[in-house]
RNA sequence: GAUCUCGUAGCUCAGCUGGUAGAGCACAUCACUUUUAAUGAUGGGGUCUUGGGUUCGAAUCCCAACGGGAUCACCA
């Protein structure tokens, strides 16, 4: 093992510190009173200062300003940053200063975790500072951490090299504060989700992640193998047909943060395993589920951002209800001025050449269709837009519309020219269903790698009834994406997927 | 998977048409008892991602590999 000068001078300093008796890294709990944000927030000078003279806190070093008898730095902890002062001769009282001169001095370092005991104060330039009178060391750093230097709300040398924020995330978090704040938000939007979800009733429930069959999504699974049982297990692409399953077993109304897995291509808006919110409510239908959708998206936008207008990269958005909805040969109408409702598969594979639109003869009409929206109009819609009543042989398990012959009861919600929720009336017809799959195999027997499979369990519970239901899948990624403002999902990731590390780097 | 682009100290970056590697921060030693990108002085630190090639000589030019990013394809 390699190591630097600096990381060979902090082993160094972690011999002494056992030599002079300090455990560097002690089991004991440290009594903490207050968070750095609180007493900054708080602390009013000289008319509260009683209840600020005995304080505890706990943080890493992030900086020091040593003025030889007496230094300041700067600790964060799990709130944010605040100045300590430590003077020698107040945390060594009497003749021995080994704990300043020796302890803090030498072998302390920006990175070590320390916990202190003082009182507040305010320094002479205005900022609110603890004045430190003991210090305990509570953990030693043995990497130097990268130097991140602030003035006026400006960073230097701040850490960009996206490598290093992705493979060392727990490094980006400590020296880039900013990060934290967009996993924050993460978190107030899932609570926002839940806390509205489960005020309608709703019951979250969990579903397999390993399945014999991978349903409820046309995607390339990832496949693993169970030993004892010996038998292939594919790592699930949707949990669609388990939640249905549910409504049929009597839940009217259930839903899941799902992982999903799918072996496909990465890029700033695709990761192998990402989330996906499915809920399914009985009784409903798609309108009613538009009309849920906006609410709750302008419910989720005033919880992670305090209104509903956000900015996204140079886009403003409004997310306010109600959003404009438009059928997708509408859409397709508007974008290329071509009227396709009425064309059967030739005359669309010819609409397609004629807009420069690649087509293989593996794909369907509904195929051709969901390329021209793809690339003629999709990006176009950045406000939140309701595209609806898809054609039926791109849609296996919605059902049949109403009133329009060949489409079904399905929308997409476009925001910032980006698929964001997948939603439809489900189907809940067994026959029709058994039918839909059998198209589905024809497709793939035409090359269709993307296919269904036919799931015989989901259709015997269908047999057994399903109450007419509306079920939709949210994009929480990309939810994430927008309400943070982050134009990477590797952004909204903690620890997004990588290759495996360069072992000379 | 394809194309383009990048990889130099712990971090951020210089390094020109090839001539034995530089800065700031960090680190070490010293000074300084209210500083805040603290300051001043001195010093150490590099398999220039890896492996080949061209050349008297390669961080620099060429080829390949590995890793990152962007665009495309696939998809959410």
């Amino acid at each position: 093992m390699h190591l630097s000068e600096q990381e060979i001078i902090r082993r160094e300093k972690l011999q002494e510190l056992t030599q002079l008796g300090i455990d560097a890294y002690p089991a004991a709990l440290f009594p903490i009173t207050h968070s750095s944000t609180f007493i900054k927030e708080n602390y009013k000078g000289p008319e509260n200062a009683a209840d600020f003279a005995d304080v505890s806190i706990a943080g890493r070093i992030m900086s020091v300003r040593d003025m030889g008898k007496a230094n300041f730095c700067v600790i964060q902890d799990g709130a944010g940053r605040i100045q300590l002062y430590i003077k020698r001769d107040d945390i060594c009282t009497g003749e021995d200063k080994t704990l300043y001169d020796i302890v803090w001095k030498k072998l302390l370092d920006i990175g070590d975790f320390i916990g202190i005991k003082g009182y507040v104060f305010t320094t002479k330039t205005g900022e609110t500072s603890i004045h430190v009178k003991d210090l305990t060391l509570l953990s030693k750093a043995l990497r130097p951490l990268p130097i991140v230097k602030e003035k006026d709300g400006e960073s230097f040398d701040e850490v960009t090299d996206p490598e290093f924020r992705y493979r060392q995330r727990y490094a980006d978090l400590i020296v880039n504060p900013g990060v934290k704040d967009t996993f924050i938000k993460r978190t107030k939007m899932m609570n926002c989700i839940r806390a509205y979800l489960n005020d309608m009733n709703a019951l979250e429930v969990e579903t397999p992640v390993l399945q014999s069959i991978p349903g409820g999504a046309a995607a390339r699974p990832f496949i693993t193998h169970h030993n004892a049982l010996d038998m292939p297990l594919y790592l699930r692409i949707a949990n669609e047909l388990y939640l249905k399953r549910l409504i049929v077993g009597g839940f009217d109304f259930v839903y899941e943060f799902s992982r999903n897995f799918r072996n496909e291509g990465m890029d700033r808006t695709h990761n192998p395993e990402f989330t996906i919110l499915e809920f399914y409510v009985a009784y409903k239908d798609y309108f009613w589920m538009m009309e849920t959708t906006e609410n709750l998206l302008e419910q989720v936008a005033i919880a992670t951002n305090g209104q509903t207008k956000l900015t996204v990269g140079e886009k403003e958005i409004e997310f306010k209800a109600p959003y404009k909805r438009i059928s997708i040969y509408d859409a397709i109408l508007e974008h290329t001025g071509i009227d396709v409702s009425n064309m059967n598969e030739d005359e669309i594979r010819t609409t397609c050449n004629t807009l420069h639109i690649p087509t293989e003869k593996s794909m369907g009409r509904a195929k051709m269709l969901d390329e021209i929206f793809g690339t003629m109009c999709e990006a176009n819609y950045v406000q939140p837009t309701f595209i609806i009543d898809y054609p039926i042989e791109m849609s296996p398990l919605t059902k049949k519309h109403r009133s329009k012959p060949g489409l079904v009861e399905r929308f997409e919600l476009i925001v910032n020219g980006k698929e964001l929720a997948n939603a439809y009336t489900e189907l809940n017809d067994p026959i029709d269903q058994r039918e839909r799959f059998e198209e589905q195999t024809k497709l793939m027997e035409r090359g269709d790698d993307e296919a269904m499979f036919i799931d015989q369990d989901f259709l015997r519970a269908l047999e057994y009834g399903m109450p007419p239901t509306s079920g939709i899948g949210f994009g929480i990624d990309r939810l994430a994406m927008l309400m943070t403002n982050q134009l990477s999902i590797q952004d909204v990731l903690f620890f997004p997927q990588m290759r495996a590390e360069n072992p000379n780097s």
